[in-house]
RNA sequence: GCGCCCUUAGCUCAGUUGGAUAGAGCAUCGGUUUUCUAAACCGAGGGUCGUAGGUUCGAAUCCUUCAGGGCGCGCCA
């Protein structure tokens, strides 16, 4: 129930159908036209552009046309009760009792669906795809968090979603996570210092990791080239699961989990590449020593590189290293022909902005790969930055030189976490500040939104009942008052927001208006206090105007928290 | 040097494929509770939408210039 599209497309019809008789050589697709809810201090319902659009490649004035539109459509369109000109051209539409009550009765039965367009793609999203060498860290969270939601979003939307993490479980940082654990085991067992050298990694999760091998283990562990096959199987199995753990203490699950080594033994790599000599996307050639680096000892060496400024990257891109074995971005080239190869429609990846610099080379790779016949588009997550009283905060460093994803779910919950991180857009850094997530006031939006549910049972709870069962208006009972008229219309606007944030992969948008129809609701009910008729409840009753709109307000704020993940009490 | 992101009220930020007098929260000042949750609400002040141009009926939004901040720039992963 898109009442903005469904209103638009009747309106587009008529036009069409008398297009001669309103003077409009040019329809231009009707590009650029929208229907939206007007401003407040504008008493009307709905409000186009059209006539402003339309009298341009007409060369009509905007006023004139909106005369005969406006005809036009209070005669055709029986829901449209008033329309006015205004400004430099909007039609203001008001709506009849009859049309409101028809679609408040649609969206009612509509319910846990309302606000779905119903698109029916089919998307592949990869997300976190932290390395297995440690527990996850608050940069990972963001994108975590974003990734699953925009998967919840487009779920929603009617698309069919693959939740995909990406496992780096090949290559040199491997080599030097197994090497940190054999070093601790060695540590333990034989009681070597650890020298903390370069490359290895430090962290006190190593050590535990080393531990749990060690009791379960019967080897002797005198050569790490022995033990390396026994170490590296266990090792990541133990930092694999400390991530899915963390993960799943944010609510977050995957669908398909892909290894980086099974891609590698797979040998995707060479059908890849066979492909894309043939398209003159890989060729054997040189490269250039890399830009802003100096001192470097340069080897101008051939090798097989991807020629990713086709695609606007700053270079082209090498797929071997010097001694010839593959680059990391050659194994990725593998991993997303496999995703091609799976035909979704559309290919996500999120992305932490210190991975900003890849996103051409790995689009490129998948249209190159696909033919262009698939679009992989990146979202980078900006910075998260911590703070407490104000002042950029640092926890503690237990866990290594970071702040893990399980530190600060001991000091936050879920719910908080999950709203704060999609409440901001994802362009702009976010600061996380431990006080207001905790505080229990309107500066807290997850509090904010949640006390709103938590008001609304406290009606239920008055009258006695556990929820407004089989509402249904007629036309002749509709009689809203302003407060709710304001409410109604922000309920019908929701569609719009999924399909906006759907469309443009903007999750954010839904914390924003969760919070803003809560601004409605509190306003509302707060009218109570100064006037006794705009108390809920009169003499233990409640009006049925009443009851609708906040069935209304139900039906967003559980859809939109569903989306989030975050739950709603109905007591605090 | 190059690429991407950001620049909107004192602070933190929204702002729909370009729309009407640019919106929230915080902070400041003032008000609201014998009655459904005041954990809330109402009001006031506060703006050259970084700069300079351009596109047009109309620009915070699109294009160009410059400035400031962030991230990145390996044959690491």
């Amino acid at each position: 129930m898109n009442i903005f599209d469904n209103y638009l497309e009747l309106i587009f019809k008529l036009i069409k159908n008398n297009q001669k008789k309103l003077g409009l050589k040019e329809l231009n697709e009707f590009k650029g036209i929208n229907l939206e809810i007007p401003p407040s201090k504008f008493d009307s319902d709905l409000s186009t552009n059209i006539c402003m659009i339309l009298s341009k490649p007409n060369k009509l004035e905007p006023n004139k046309l909106a005369v005969n539109v406006k005809d036009l459509l209070t005669n055709n369109i029986k829901d449209f009760k008033e329309i006015e000109i205004a400004g430099p051209g909007f039609l203001n539409i008001k709506l009849s009792n009859n049309a409101l009550a028809n679609i408040i009765n649609k969206i009612l039965q509509e319910g846990k669906l309302f606000g779905s367009n119903k698109t029916n793609l089919s998307y592949n999203i990869e997300f976190v795809s932290a390395n297995p060498t440690g527990p996850m860290h608050i940069g990972h969270c963001r994108g975590a968090i974003f990734g699953d939601v925009l998967s919840n979003l487009l779920k929603f939307n009617g698309n069919k979603v693959t939740k995909e993490y990406y496992v780096n479980d090949y290559g040199n940082q491997i080599k030097n996570f197994v090497k940190s654990v054999y070093l601790r085991i060695r540590e333990i067992k034989f009681n070597e210092k650890f020298k903390n050298e370069k490359d290895l990694y430090p962290g006190l999760y190593i050590k535990e990791i080393a531990k749990k091998i060690l009791l379960k283990s019967k080897i002797n562990f005198n050569s790490f080239n022995n033990s390396y096959d026994f170490l590296s199987k266990e090792s990541l199995n133990y930092s694999i699961e400390m991530i899915k753990q963390d993960l799943k203490k944010l609510g977050i699950n995957h669908d398909k989990f892909v290894s980086e080594k099974l891609i590698v033994e797979k040998k995707i790599l060479f059908k890849a590449i066979e492909q894309l000599k043939k398209t003159k996307h890989v060729e054997e050639g040189f490269l250039e020593p890399p830009k802003g680096v100096t001192d470097r000892n340069w080897k101008k060496t051939k090798k097989l590189i991807f020629k990713s400024t086709l695609f606007g990257d700053d270079a082209n891109r090498a797929l071997q290293k010097d001694d010839g074995t593959w680059t990391y971005f050659a194994n990725d080239l593998a991993y997303h022909y496999d995703k091609v190869s799976r035909k979704y429609d559309k290919l996500i990846n999120i992305l932490g902005a210190d991975h900003t610099g890849y996103i051409k080379r790995i689009e490129g790779a998948v249209t190159a790969l696909s033919k262009s016949k698939t679009i992989l588009e990146c979202k980078v997550c900006q910075l998260v930055k911590l703070f407490k009283n104000g002042s950029p905060f640092k926890m503690s460093k237990r866990a290594g030189d970071f702040v893990s994803v399980s530190d600060l779910l001991n000091e936050v919950n879920k719910d908080s976490i999950r709203f704060m991180m999609l409440n901001r857009s994802n362009d702009v850094e976010l600061d996380f500040d431990f006080d207001k997530v905790l505080e229990k006031s309107k500066e807290n939006p997850v509090f904010y939104v949640q006390y709103c549910h938590a008001r609304i049972n406290s009606i239920f709870r008055a009258l006695k009942i556990k929820n407004f069962n089989n509402l249904e208006i007629k036309d002749d009972t509709l009689n809203f008052n302003k407060y709710e008229k304001e409410i109604i219309k922000k309920v019908f606007e929701w569609p719009k927001v999924i399909k906006i944030s759907s469309k443009k992969y903007e999750p954010h948008r839904i914390p924003f208006y969760l919070y803003e129809i809560s601004t409605l609701f509190h306003s509302y009910w707060s009218k109570g206090n100064e006037d006794q008729k705009y108390r809920f409840i009169q003499k233990g009753k409640i009006n049925n105007n009443l009851m609708i709109t906040i069935q209304l307000i139900l039906i967003v704020l559980q859809n939109g928290m569903n989306i989030l993940d975050v739950s709603l009490p109905s007591e605090m």
